[in-house]
DNA sequence: GCCGTTTTCGGCCCGACTGTTTTCAGTCG
């Protein structure tokens, strides 16, 4: 986490530069915009220490990254060796204005921003709540009432949001923690617990446990982790500190008997928690963190292993992700519980893009990086033309494109397969856009909504359905559009897509970005009544983003996916993609 | 400010949508 920390941080400062670039942009100023974009961009997906670049290989080394150049470097130099930016400085001084916050919210850009500041002052969401409050946003210039309603919205967003994090960001960094506290060898076992081992798409705080007899020592070197911002409660079974990215993470320790009735205890949620418990007492036992214990209080059996817990009490073992007292407690006393799709059942991906459309790799290193991530295969899906910003690709450029991809797949030699194929844009009507003939050439089509989000929920599902029905599309694609933290999805029947995919055969993804995850739980959960497949997908616009199909798979466990219901836990002559 | 099978200058993904306007600015993707 920390040696990242460096990028995320340098990257935060050139998208600022951009930000405030932007207001007055005028001639050249918008391509520089562009550029700064580009390069904080590139640091955030770069996977070395900028430092240690820079360290290794000097200034040359740096503009060895793409989108970074002398000027940028030459700021890069100045922040790591003085620790400021004097660009960034200076703009700063001109707009001391909280953009990061501000940007975030959904209809506001860094020009409204500003203006808000000028004519109101407004610098942070604070200040825009106030001023919200007071009704003085309609009336200023470019604002109207309906423009006052929807930051209003944007900002309950937000607010939901607030202490807050995608699992995408808070497991990597618990991760961080429990290979700390395994290192320092003070402790038999360590796991994260609560809701980020549920794989719960936002997590609130992070919950570590760790088995050790050596209590003073483990909560001591937790507490001085580098992460660590500050010590919020120091016990010897519990610590809670607050951490550098604002999370608060809880360390319990536990003697290493009880680890397993521990684990148990900290990881369902509470529902599921109490219904366990329930089930124990009417069988004659108590159930806590420490063990199971019969009636009289009598030791019964201080636990290692969770399994056994729910063994004990007549069930089968419940998953992790499942444990949220959806009705995975009664089908546990049924020994109904099937073992729900785990990444290694993966063999493919059927979703990613190279820098051909908006991608940050070329092909070759993403098949690269699909066969380190042991995949068999993956389909190379870039965006169609419609979708300009994404650089969209036209019926020529896919046809050219993929005769790189034979000559890559010969070069490959079966260590792995490329499937050629497109996200096609689901246009208003409920076209596809590109052509028939260009379609039909595909492997694996992905069809997914990018605009005109705001229509009804028929007109949205007609439009969906339609594009299902045209006989062209393997997959759906993040079939809500929404993104955590940011926008809900668009409204659309469930039931109507879900018989569209049984009647045509196309399967529903589960998007495995960790602001997407689209499918989410409960909605796979209602839609998997109909006889269709889903396919877990990365999505990925970076080599990096092949290990974001463990979220995806989070996201199905918790929908009780098993890996038969999965398209790509297929080998590849088995994947059956026909038309 | 970056970049180069258009190569050291002169390009740089731009159209749709919304809400504000009455011809367009800002935002999004």
């Amino acid at each position: 986490m920390e040696q990242l920390d460096f990028n995320r941080k340098l990257s935060e400062m050139l998208d600022r530069i951009a930000d405030m670039l932007s207001v007055d942009e005028r001639g050249t100023v918008r391509f520089e915009v562009r550029a700064y974009r580009k390069a904080a961009l590139s640091i955030a997906e770069l996977d070395e220490d900028v430092r240690r670049v820079y360290r290794d290989g000097g200034q040359g080394a740096l503009m060895e990254i793409p989108g970074i150049g002398a000027g940028i470097s030459r700021s890069i130099i100045e922040y790591i060796e003085r620790g400021r930016m004097r660009k960034y400085e200076m703009l700063k001084r001109r707009y001391p204005i909280d953009f990061e916050s501000l940007t975030r919210i959904e209809g506001l850009g860094p020009k409204r921003v500003v203006s808000l500041y000028r004519l109101l002052g407004v610098k942070d969401v604070a200040g825009l709540r106030a001023a919200l409050d007071k009704h003085r946003i309609r009336g200023l210039k470019g604002f109207g009432e309906r423009s006052e309603e929807a930051i209003g919205r944007g900002i309950s967003m937000l607010e939901s949001a607030r202490g807050r994090a995608l699992l995408g960001d808070a497991l990597p960094d618990a991760e961080f923690i429990v290979d700390k506290l395994r290192a320092s060898g003070l402790a038999e076992r360590v796991e994260i617990a609560g809701s980020i081992r549920r794989m719960q798409e936002t997590i609130g705080d992070i919950d570590i446990l760790a088995a050790s007899s050596r209590q003073e020592e483990v909560m001591d070197v937790f507490s001085k982790l580098d992460s660590v911002e500050s010590v919020i409660l120091r016990g010897s079974t519990k610590t809670s500190v607050r951490l550098r990215n604002g999370m608060n993470c809880d360390l319990r320790v536990i003697e290493p008997d009880s680890f397993g009735a521990a684990l148990q205890y900290f990881t369902g949620n509470k529902y599921h928690n109490v219904s366990v418990r329930k089930i124990a007492i009417k069988r004659g036992y108590k159930l806590n963190e420490y063990g199971l214990f019969n009636r009289s209080g009598k030791d019964m059996a201080r636990s290692r292993d969770e399994r056994w817990i729910y063994n004990r009490l007549g069930m089968d073992y419940i998953p992790p992700e499942m444990r949220e007292d959806r009705g995975e407690i009664g089908l546990a006393l049924k020994h109904g519980i099937s073992d729900p799709v785990e990444l290694g059942d993966l063999r493919g991906d059927m979703h990613t893009h190279t820098r051909d459309s908006d991608g940050m790799n070329s092909i070759e290193e993403m098949a690269e990086a699909a066969i380190r991530s042991g995949l068999e295969y993956f389909a190379t899906t870039n965006h169609t033309k419609s979708l300009r910003i994404a650089n969209g690709m036209n019926e020529r450029g896919f046809a050219e494109y993929f005769k790189r991809v034979d000559a890559l797949n010969d070069r490959m030699n079966g260590r792995i397969r490329v499937i050629k194929g497109a996200e096609v844009d689901i246009l208003k009507d409920g076209s596809l856009d590109l052509s028939r003939k260009s379609l039909e050439s595909m492997e694996c089509v992905v069809a997914s909504v990018h605009s005109s989000f705001n229509m009804d929920e028929r007109r949205m599902t007609d439009r969906i359905v339609k594009a299902m029905d045209s006989g062209l599309v393997h997959i759906l694609g993040h079939p809500t559009g929404r993104l955590i933290f940011k926008r809900d999805g668009y409204p659309i029947d469930l039931d109507r897509i879900g018989e569209a995919a049984e009647r045509d055969g196309v399967a529903i993804e589960i998007n495995s970005f960790p602001d997407r995850l689209d499918l989410c739980d409960t909605n796979i959960m209602y839609i998997s009544k109909y006889k269709i497949r889903f396919a877990i997908d990365s999505d990925a616009h970076s080599v990096k983003h092949f290990s974001n199909l463990r979220y995806g798979v989070g996201t199905a466990r918790r929908g009780w996916l098993t890996k038969d219901r999965i398209l790509n836990c297929n080998e590849i002559k088995r994947l059956r993609l026909g038309r």
